[in-house]
DNA sequence: AACACTATCTTGTTTTACAAAGTAGTTGAC
DNA sequence: GTCAACTACTTTGTAAAACAAGATAGTGTT
């Protein structure tokens, strides 16, 4: 994947990130990007993230019922989206090293 | 402008770092964007963004004979875009924080 | 019943990415 | 002198993405 690929696909790599921690659903995805930092993330862009990534075979779902409220749908990885999970992480690591260099005034 | 808003403008804020240093033209600001270690952005990335940078009044450009091959368009920011260029180093700032509290397993 | 909150999905518009091809000047090799 | 290689910018066309907004629906409160 190229930069400029990149870019694009730092909701992705989030998204698995967060996933990675514990299954989770859309919903809460949301409040702990809201958590961490991340404004203005909304369902509409969200949803169809989670969607494209199980379609990529990255994360796989399970309906279960709520406590309160309509029924979950529960995300995990799967063990090919822990390797894109993993390989994000290298990819962020060199983008952002290099977006760091260019906005430090070094070179 | 919101994360992911942000999310777009990584190569416009990288375009604007690069001219921030100095004038320069489209086709050594690619150059300059793969010795800072990014890979594969091509021509049909940048020019447009130029011109959407130029469009929004960020930079100006004049064209110039060069010593050796067709004529460049050299860029400079306007105030504006030293303005934008400011801002954009804040949102960089708050995002990469986010994304590495994120994949550095804290929280 | 009306409202607020939780939860997901879909739709429609705008924007973006970017490969590819087009245009054109310069330089060096043969 | 022409062929290829390099420099340099623009345009075009397709595919994908972003995302606000609205649809749908269950639960809890007033």
């Amino acid at each position: 994947m190229s930069s400029s690929q990149m870019l694009k696909g730092i909701l992705d790599g989030c998204l698995l990130a967060i996933i990675s921690k514990g299954e989770t659903y859309g919903y809460e995805m949301i409040e702990k990007l809201e958590l961490y930092g991340f404004r203005m993330v909304s369902e509409g862009s969200i949803y169809p993230v989670l969607l494209r990534l199980q379609k990529e075979g990255f994360v796989k779902s399970v309906m279960k019922e709520s406590p309160s409220g309509p029924k979950r749908k529960y995300y995990t990885l799967t063990p090919s989206g822990e390797n894109e999970f993993h390989e994000f992480k290298e990819r962020w690591e060199s983008l952002s090293e290099s977006v760091n260099r260019l906005v430090k005034e070094e070179i």
